[in-house]
DNA sequence: CTGAAAGCGCTTACAG
DNA sequence: CTGAAAGCGCTTACAG
C-alpha cells in the first residue's frame, strides 16, 4: 500500500476494475455480494482491491439501497446511567441486525431534539428511537412521520402519537407498589420526593390516565393512587419537587424533613433523586431505618452498599433498549404503522415493562412514638 | 402535505426545482446556503420545497462534499459510568462544531472492534474516538491509518501508534499517590485489586514505560512503583486478580481479606473493582476503617453516601471525552500528523489529565495491633 | 444571478 | 457470467 501514501483521495471501484481487468458492474458484484460472478474473476477482483487497498464507499450504496443500515437514537441524557443503560440495550439489539447507532443527546432541549430530527432524517438513518424531552411539542415528532420514517417511543410517552410504538415502564403501577410497601408497614406520613412536584393537582385529576405521563409524573400519580386506596388526603406539603440533581434534591428533602417530624416515610421516584434522599436523610440525623424508612428508584450498584441497603424499585434499563429496538427492527422491516396502503402491518405496540420492589432494608414498620 | 401520503418516495431537488420553476442548481443553491441566489428566487424555493416536505439527502450531499459531519466513537462498554460520562463528553463537544456520533460498542473484543473500524470506514465518518479494547492487535488501526482517516486514542494507549493523538488519564502517576497516601498512614501490607493481576511481573519490569500500559497496567505500576519507593517488596499475593465484574470482584478480595489478617489496606482500581472491593470490606466483619483501609477508583456519586464516605481518585471522566473530540477536531481541520505532504500539521499530542486523589473517611491510619 | 452538463461512487435493469 | 448505460440526489465548475 506504499503507492498510496501520497495519493489524496481513496480508490474508487473505477480503480478496481481496471485494475482486475473487468467491468465497475462486475467488480462491483464480486465485492458487494449480490448478482452473479463466476470464482475466477471474483477471485481476480478481490486480490485487485486488496491491493489498492479498497473501501466500499456506503455513502454510495446507501444513496442506491435507500438504507443506510443505521438507525437513530435520540436521549436526554447520555451520561444518566439509566440511559446508558438503555443504550447499551439497543446497540446490542441492533447489532444482531447489522445496524449502527447514531447517536443524539438533547439535555431535554426542545430545540436540540428539533434538531435532531432534522438531522437524522437528513442521513437518512433507517429508524429512530427517540426519549422525548417535551413530550408535549410534537410537530418535530410530525415530520418524522411525513417522512414515513420507522420510529420508537422510549420510555417518555406521546399523548398525541398514539400510533407510535412505544416501550415504556409500568411506571403508575410500581410506584404505587412502592408506597403501598410503605403503608403496609404503618406508615401515613409518606414523602415523595418527585421532579413532577409542581404538577401535583394536574396529575390527581387524570389518574386514569397514567399511561400517557412522563415517568415522573406516572410516578407521582402511583404515589396519589396508593395514598387514596389507603383513604389518606394527599397534602401537598409532603410533595417534595426537585429537578434531576443531586445537591437540589437533597436540599430540598432535608428541608421537609427539618421542617417535619411527622414523616416518617420517603419515596424518591428517580435514581438521581434516589441519592438525594438517602444523602438527606443521613443528614437529618433521624435513625434510618428505625426513626425513618425509604423506597428508591431505579437499581442502581451502590444501593447494596449503603447501610441500611436500599429498598428500590428496579426498572430494567438494559432490557428497555433491547425491546425498542427489537420494535424498531419489526417496523422498519414492515413498514410503518400508520402506512394505509398496507393492511398487513403489525398494530402499534405499547410495551410496558414491570419493574419491581426489591425489599432490603431501608424500610421498617412505623416507629412507636416515645412517651 | 396530505398528497404526499401515497406517495413512496421522498422528494428531490428536481421536484422542488420543478415546482418553483428553476433549475436543479438553483434550487441547490437556495436551499443549500452556497452560491448566489436572488433573494426572490430563494424564496420561492423555499416555498416549493415547504409546500412538497422537501428534506435535502446527507448522503447526495456528503458523496460529493467529502464530509459527513459524523465521527465515530468506539468504545468497550457505554453502560459503564465511566464511558457514558467520557461519551458525554465527546457529543457535546462535537455538537458545537455541527458533527455528529456514530457510536460502537465493542464489549473489548477484537472482531467486533476490527468490525467497527471496517463499517465506520465505510460509513466515510470524518473522525474516529477509539477506546480500544486490544491494544495489541493493531491493524485494524492501520487501516484507519491507510485510509488517512483521522483518529484520536481515548483512555487506551497504543503503543505501535506514537504518531496518533492521545488523551489518557495519568494511570500510574494518580494510583502512586494513592497508595502513597496509604503508606504515610503506616500501612505497609496493602493489596490491590486489578485487573492486570497476572501480568504483575510485565509490569514490574518495565515501570518506565507506564503511559504504554492500559489504565489497569498502568494502575498497577504505581501501586508498584510507590511500594518500591517506600522500599517494600512487591507480595504477589497481595495482587488480586479480577475481572471488571462486580461479584467476582468482591469474591476474590474477600478471599484474601479472609486468608490474610496482615493486610491493613486495599487500592481498587477502577469503579466496578471498588464497588466489589467495598462489599468485601464490608462482609469482611473488618472494622472499616478502623482495622482496614480502603482508597478506589474514580469518583462515582455512591462514594459519599456509603460509610465510610471512600476515599477516592478522581478521573474526569467528561474531560477526557472532550479533550479527545478537540484534538480530533483540530486534526480533521488540519489533516493527519502522518501526512507528510504537509509540513504545517500540527504533531501528534499525547494529552494526559491527571486524577485527583479525594481524601475521605475510608482511610485511616493502620490499627495498633491488640496484645 | 441562472442553467446545462458533468460527476461523486456505487447498483440495477437490460442485453448479450 | 459479463458489460454498457442509466440513475440514486445532490454540488460544482463553466458559460451566459
Amino acid at each position: 500500500m506504499r503507492e498510496r501514501e501520497h495519493q489524496t483521495r481513496e480508490p474508487s471501484l473505477i480503480e478496481v476494475a481496471a485494475e482486475a481487468g473487468v467491468s465497475t458492474a462486475t467488480a462491483g458484484r464480486a465485492l458487494g455480494g449480490y448478482g452473479q460472478v463466476s470464482p475466477a474473476t471474483a477471485e481476480r477482483v478481490r486480490a485487485a482491491a486488496a491491493r489498492l487497498g479498497y473501501r466500499p464507499n456506503g455513502l454510495a450504496r446507501s444513496l442506491i439501497n435507500g438504507s443506510t443500515q443505521a438507525i437513530a437514537v435520540v436521549v436526554t441524557d447520555v451520561g444518566n446511567p439509566f440511559f446508558a443503560q438503555a443504550l447499551r440495550g439497543v446497540v446490542d439489539k441492533v447489532r444482531t441486525a447489522g445496524y449502527e447507532v447514531l447517536l443524539f443527546n438533547t439535555d431535554s432541549n426542545l430545540d436540540a431534539e428539533r434538531n435532531a430530527v432534522r438531522v437524522l432524517l437528513e442521513k437518512r438513518v433507517d429508524g429512530a428511537i427517540i426519549a422525548t424531552g417535551s413530550p408535549a411539542d410534537t410537530e418535530h415528532l410530525d415530520s418524522l412521520r411525513d417522512a414515513r420514517l420507522p420510529f420508537v417511543l422510549l420510555d417518555r410517552p406521546v399523548p398525541d402519537r398514539p400510533d407510535v410504538d412505544s416501550v415504556m415502564i409500568a411506571n403508575a403501577a410500581s410506584a404505587r407498589t412502592a408506597v403501598r410497601h410503605l403503608l403496609s408497614q404503618g406508615h401515613r406520613r409518606i414523602a415523595v420526593l418527585t421532579e413532577a412536584g409542581r404538577e401535583l393537582p394536574y396529575v390527581a385529576d387524570r389518574l386514569s390516565d397514567c399511561r400517557t405521563m412522563r415517568p415522573s409524573a406516572a410516578r407521582l400519580a402511583g404515589y396519589v393512587l396508593a395514598m387514596r386506596s389507603a383513604r389518606l388526603d394527599i397534602d401537598p406539603a409532603l410533595v417534595v419537587h426537585a429537578p434531576y440533581q443531586r445537591e437540589i434534591a437533597a436540599r430540598a428533602m432535608k428541608k421537609l424533613l427539618d421542617a417535619d417530624p411527622s414523616v416518617t416515610a420517603v419515596f424518591a421516584t428517580d435514581n438521581v433523586l434516589s441519592i438525594g434522599a438517602y444523602q438527606a436523610i443521613q443528614a437529618s440525623g433521624r435513625r434510618f431505618p428505625d426513626e425513618i424508612s425509604m423506597v428508591g428508584f431505579d437499581d442502581q450498584e451502590w444501593t447494596t452498599v449503603v447501610r441500611p441497603q436500599l429498598t428500590v424499585v428496579r426498572q430494567p434499563s438494559y432490557e428497555l433498549g433491547a425491546r425498542a429496538a427489537g420494535l424498531l427492527l419489526r417496523r422498519i422491516a414492515n413498514g410503518p404503522a400508520w402506512d394505509r396502503d398496507a393492511d398487513d402491518r403489525p398494530d402499534p405496540e405499547h410495551v410496558e415493562l414491570p419493574a419491581q420492589l426489591i425489599r432490603r432494608s431501608s424500610t421498617a414498620p412505623v416507629p412507636v412514638p416515645s412517651f
